[in-house]
DNA sequence: AGATAAAAAGACCTTTATATCCTTTTTATG
DNA sequence: CATAAAAAGGATATAAAGGTCTTTTTATCT
């Protein structure tokens, strides 16, 4: 629904690891997969991704693993969803009509429109930054009873 | 995104159906594919479904086809797409964790959630009746270039 | 009754998303 | 330098969604 479910273990991951920022230090992926309960290998290939796409940083090698820079914290939400979903959200249609257009709008276009741009733009604020803050402040969490 | 496109395919058969009240024929599934531009025997799935949900109707044999009674014009779309996609949006995370809930709250929760009710009122106020107008009057389309 | 046209049903196929496994490469450290 | 730890990469497996094809059933017309 909305995004992908790769997408959304991508970005838990990134938020994972701007989490432990400040402990200066290289997660490996069987820490990152456990907390967050996300098949490894599988979040290790979205990872892999994401380091390919500069987001994340990775080094190998014994006490290697994947952090970020603090750079990373001031990107939005949406740039990880581009990545990784691709932009296909802003032409398809709610009823799958062909294309989504204002010009040839389905029942539900008008609607549906306001919603979509506002999630867009909600994801456009919102930054890595602050969802880890939340995160590292027990405001919210990256996997069902991380308490 | 948000909903399948199997539900998309369902919600535009049956406003289709109910754009057709008033001449009061039963419709060929290679119709309504056509007009709609859906894979005709994956339509005829969905609406067979809807047949034994009694959303809609249909006869066999010569001169049969689908169609839909007067009281479906009430129906809200909300239904169809529970009947279809069920309702696992419920509980879904926007970010795919586990299980969506206030208590254990991803990141994004308070904002999804916001949206996420957002659309789920509209599709339970929108009724068939309604979307259908629409089209009957040529304000809105059920495929893309229906002109 | 028989022919016909249409939906119903079910088996099958294809594609995409999700997940796993195995091998290779890199590199810190003793 | 040997070793072990870790990511990277490639190939494969599984599941779900989407789509196609064939056969069966049945209403209607002659
Ligand atoms: S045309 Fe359907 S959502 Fe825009
Ligand atoms: S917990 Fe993630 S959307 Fe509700």
């Amino acid at each position: 629904m909305i995004i992908s479910k790769t997408c959304g273990y991508g970005i838990r991951g990134v938020v994972y690891l701007a989490t432990k920022l400040e402990e200066d230090r290289k997660v490996g992926i069987h820490e990152i997969a456990t907390e967050l309960e996300i098949p490894q290998h599988f979040l290790a290939k979205i990872l892999q991704e994401l380091v390919r796409k500069k987001v994340i940083h990775s080094v190998k090698g014994p006490h290697g693993g994947f952090y970020v820079k603090e750079l990373v914290l001031g990107m939005p939400v949406l740039d990880i969803v581009e990545m990784i979903d691709g932009d296909g959200y802003k032409t398809r249609c709610f009823m799958a009509i062909e294309e989504c257009s204002s010009e040839n709008p389905c029942p539900l276009h008008r609607d549906f429109f306001v919603f979509r741009s506002g999630i867009v733009k909600m994801l456009k604020q919102k930054t890595i930054g602050e969802l880890s803050k939340g995160v590292f402040e027990g405001q919210s969490f990256l996997s069902y009873r991380l308490n």
